[in-house]
RNA sequence: GGGCUGUUAGCUCAGUUGGUUUAGAGCGCUGCUUUGACAGAGCAGAGGUCGGAGGUUCGAAUCCUCCACAGCCCA
């Protein structure tokens, strides 16, 4: 074996042959199954630091629970990602000068394939380089038959159920995508407008002054608004005022949604172009003008203005409202803004006929199956948003004004007479039968929005709108867990628990675990125009999977924001670095001949590691079983670096009997076990090594074995004092610049352990230690001026135990004197710490009212306290300390 | 504007229903070590009045109130 590990062609080839040997492929069978399904990344899009994070934390789920003895079943998959997909398309046909329009549906739709063919599968093969188990074979696509055939399925079952309907309304549009939006696709972003206070003139050379940040949709007022309230303008309403740089009189009327304190309480009204101004504008039967074309462009109703930019309109409208003099003056003003949350256009409210869900019954179904717990979200604080959210949610815009997707299932008569089904057939039945000429339906042209087919992910992976009572969907539904992050809790988490509900009459999963968003060093949002955002291919290429893996899952706490670091990846490396080497020395050792002086303590040892990895093993399944990942993740780490390396093959060293070398080899592997759902390459190598089995068996599809016997606590207390006295030996050691130690003395009170302590101590110390209340008796009254001592505790469980060491050794002057120094503020510390604890004792309240253990363990304490005074005074005595 | 989190060592975070001696970990930092698993390393060390102010309690990082700051979600 190499001095470093080399992940390289490590990965690859397992990844190779993993995917060989159909490793992962789950098919229903006798075993409790463990189903996750995948958030499925944009069909072209590319791996970025949050997949690693999302796969890698499903990743370590689907291989722990695979070590447990679960069919674990992980579906892969992708999503078109309607907007996103249509708007790159567009553009690249944009560059050759060709207008989507001129293509026709079929050409685009063609392109758009074509588009999905190139880029497609680039994700997948990335997501198989981080080493995600998922079972490829299972590998699905939102637009693939089946699925497409699932989402037309679920729309017309909603039609008819009454549940979704078509009907002009206030919506956000998009003007780059030149689509409607859901509520949830807008994002807002805060601004600073210019804040505008106009003049509407009216006759007698009297005006209203008007605030608005919209200056160019004046040309779409129909009226002003004020408060019926507000005294100010009791007297303006029924009069008329002249829309500025129009001859339009509009009239001024009164409504209670007028806020008065905002502005000067006058109101344009814009029924077109504003939610609240359409509300008005119903309420008191105004017209509606509209200005804009689709891509928000000024039309012809406005005039001299028409063909600029909302943008360009502005600035042409308050120039010439200043050179007019009807401009008052101008204000910054703070306010948010609505972006699409695709294209990042600056949304425009739009008068539009699209297709809706009523969401009020599937709200319910979603918000209850939270509420009594059927549907967990961990970390539970994500409960409250979930709620508002469910208690205030408007109905879904599902209509898009675009073609890649899935096209509604709605045909129309010449008329407008709609009829819903799922194929043209049907359609043209129900058309025959309602006595409509079949032969003239036309189909919407409007496809679904992407959440409408992800919705459903859960339940059309496993065809269940196909075949609702397949065995696949018996065996696998409803999944275990889904991890995703909460920016999509409403787009998708919340409407899948609806869609399961609704169709299926199930919850989809069980757990919703939320993971942090990853963020740089200075808390941004990783974005491409940022440039913050490392490609995790090159940092795959770099420092390994497995390196990136560990990386990321010990800087991602729950639910926390995770602040990536590539020094993170560092870590993740010299990790794999250190177990390697681990590995290479268990491996030296069997190379070797029986050793001649095998360690003395390596059966102690053993067993103590033994003890140590049933903890272990309880304490990961424990965590994970919390999705605590990042603490999981960090004692696995500590345990490999700390209690294996550090302790456990030191003390095995220079090499145990061989005898027993097979036994730590056994142990050895079930750490990898424990590692391997975090770092999976490395491990399943050193597995094999270790060994020796065949490519087509894996380490992840050994069932980890279960603990068998008691932990024996005794021993673990005593290897543990020993360890504290071992490095606070060190510790003295270097402080007294002693290199060489001569002897070591023990007494204690708990001779049980001192054996084993003694040995320990022999061991790592290289030094001879002798025992027992004569060795004390002996050396603590005649000590050497030029020797120290440590006192070591260590509390675990209810054993306290105690012992005092002495050590024998030359000692420098210089050194002594600062030793001295500092068992003197020791002892200064120690006897602060008496008294506080004498306080509490003289407190009849304390005595009284505490419960009893409670002050017992205080005077335990007291007793414990003043032995480390006696024995600092005498130590700072025979130093020839004087003493206050 | 409404709601929800959080504030503990230089950085990122633990700290489980209030009591486990004097609040822990990783990284970073400092010192020592380059003998045969690993310098991608070993050994040891320094570093915190738990955001602030009150309150409840025998006892508060932990519970309550207010304040400050930061972040997230929603309109």
């Amino acid at each position: 074996m190499e001095s470093r590990y080399a992940p390289q062609t490590v990965e690859a080839r397992w990844r190779e042959a993993w995917e060989r040997h159909g490793i992962y492929r789950s098919v229903p069978d006798e075993r409790p199954p463990y189903t996750i399904v995948m958030p499925p990344p944009n069909v072209t899009g590319v791996l970025h630091m949050g997949h690693v994070l999302n796969n890698t934390l499903q990743d370590i789920l689907a291989r722990f629970y695979r070590l447990k003895g679960y069919n674990v079943c992980w579906v892969p998959g992708t999503d078109h990602a309607s907007i996103a997909t249509e708007a790159k398309v567009v553009a690249r046909l944009r560059q050759q000068g060709i207008d989507k329009r001129d293509l026709g549906r079929e050409g685009f739709l063609q392109e758009a394939w074509r588009w999905t063919e190139e880029h497609g599968g680039i994700i997948v093969q990335q997501l198989k380089t981080l080493g995600v188990s998922a079972d490829w074979e299972r590998y699905r696509f939102t637009l693939d038959p089946p699925l497409y055939r699932a989402v037309i399925e679920a729309f017309v079952q909603l039609y008819r159920d009454g549940l979704i309907y078509r009907g002009k309304r206030m919506i956000h549009w998009d003007p780059v995508a030149q689509t409607a939006l859901s509520d949830e696709e807008v994002i807002y972003k805060e601004h600073e407008s210019q804040l505008c206070y106009v003049r509407y003139p009216a006759e007698n050379g009297e005006y209203l002054v008007v605030a608005t940040v919209r200056p160019e949709t004046i040309l779409a007022d129909v009226a002003v608004a004020v408060h019926p309230s507000d005294e100010r303008y009791k007297d303006w309403i029924g009069r008329q005022v002249r829309v500025p740089l129009t001859d339009r009189y509009v009239p001024v009327i009164a409504d209670e949604a007028v806020d008065p304190t905002f502005g000067t309480g006058c109101l344009k009204v814009t029924p077109a172009h504003d939610p609240k101004d359409y509300e008005i504008g119903q309420r008191h039967q105004l017209p509606i003008i509209d200005i804009f074309t689709p891509a928000a462009v000024l039309n012809e109703l406005a005039g001299s203005y028409a063909g600029l930019s909302r943008e360009e309109a502005r600035k042409r409208i308050t120039e010439d409202l200043r050179t007019t003099g009807l401009l008052e003056r101008v204000e910054v003003y703070r306010h948010s803004v609505g972006h699409s949350e695709r294209t990042d256009a600056v949304v425009e409210p739009r008068l539009s006929e699209q297709w809706f869900v009523r969401m009020k019954l599937l709200a319910e179904l979603a918000l209850q199956a939270v509420e009594k717990g059927e549907v967990r979200l961990v970390p539970e604080r994500f409960l409250s948003t979930y709620r508002h959210w469910l208690e205030n949610v408007k109905d879904w815009c599902i209509s898009r004004q675009l073609w890649w997707g899935h096209q509604i299932p709605a045909w129309y008569a010449p008329d407008g007479q709609v009829f819903v089904a799922a194929t043209y057939a049907e359609a043209q039945a129900q058309a025959q039968a309602a006595g409509y000429d079949p032969t003239t339906l036309r189909q919407d042209e409007d496809v679904l929005d992407t959440w409408f087919s992800s919705w459903l992910w859960p339940l059309s992976v496993f065809d269940f709108f196909e075949k609702p009572d397949n065995p696949d969907f018996a065996y696998y539904y409803p999944t275990q867990v889904l991890v995703t992050a909460p920016e999509i809790l409403f787009f998708w988490v919340a409407r899948m628990i609806m869609a399961g509900y609704y169709f299926a009459q199930r919850k989809p999963f069980s757990v919703v675990y939320l993971h942090g968003i990853v963020r740089d060093r200075q808390r941004r949002k990783m974005s491409k125009s940022l440039g913050n955002s490392p490609d995790p291919l090159e940092l795959i290429d770099r420092y390994g999977a497995d390196a990136v893996r560990m990386g990321i899952v010990m800087s991602s706490p729950a639910g926390n924001d995770l602040l990536f670091d590539e020094a993170l990846c560092e870590q993740g490396k010299n990790f794999c670095n250190k177990l390697w080497n681990s590995f290479r020395l268990l491996h030296l050792w069997r190379e070797r001949e029986e050793p001649e002086l095998p360690s003395p303590i390596a059966y102690e040892a053993y067993e103590w590691f033994e003890n140590k990895l049933i903890l272990m093993q309880a304490e990961i399944e424990k965590l994970l079983g919390e999705y605590r990942f990042y603490e999981a993740a960090h004692e696995i780490y500590r345990f490999v670096w700390e209690d294996f390396c550090s302790w456990y093959l030191e003390a095995l060293k220079p090499a145990p009997p061989k005898a027993l070398l097979e036994k730590v080899e056994k142990q050895a592997a079930r750490l990898l076990q424990l590692l391997h759902p975090f770092m999976p390459y490395i491990t399943e190598e050193l597995w094999h090594r270790l060994t020796g089995a065949p490519e087509t068996e894996s380490i992840g599809m050994q069932k980890l074995s279960l603990p068998s016997q008691e932990v024996d606590w005794g021993l673990l207390d005593a290897v543990h004092l020993a360890q504290t006295a071992i490095s606070k030996m060190r510790q003295i050691k270097q402080e007294l610049g002693v290199s060489k130690v001569k002897g070591l003395r023990v007494a204690g009170r708990e001779a049980k352990a001192a054996p084993i302590v003694m040995k320990w101590m022999e061991h790592f110390l290289g030094a001879e230690v002798r025992l027992g209340e004569e060795a004390l008796s002996a050396t603590a009254f005649r000590l050497p001026v030029k020797s120290s001592g440590v006192e070591v505790r260590t509390m675990s469980r209810s054993v306290l135990l105690q012992e005092i060491f002495y050590l024998e050794a030359e000692v420098e002057e210089e050194k002594w004197a600062s030793m001295a120094v500092a068992l003197k503020k020791e002892l200064d510390e120690a006897r602060r710490f008496r008294e506080s604890i004498q306080r509490k004792l003289a407190n009849k309240d304390f005595v009284e009212k505490a419960p009893e253990e409670v002050v017992e363990r205080e005077r335990k304490k007291l007793g414990d306290v003043e032995l480390r005074l006696k024995w600092l005074e005498e130590q700072l005595e025979a130093m020839g300390v004087q003493l206050s």
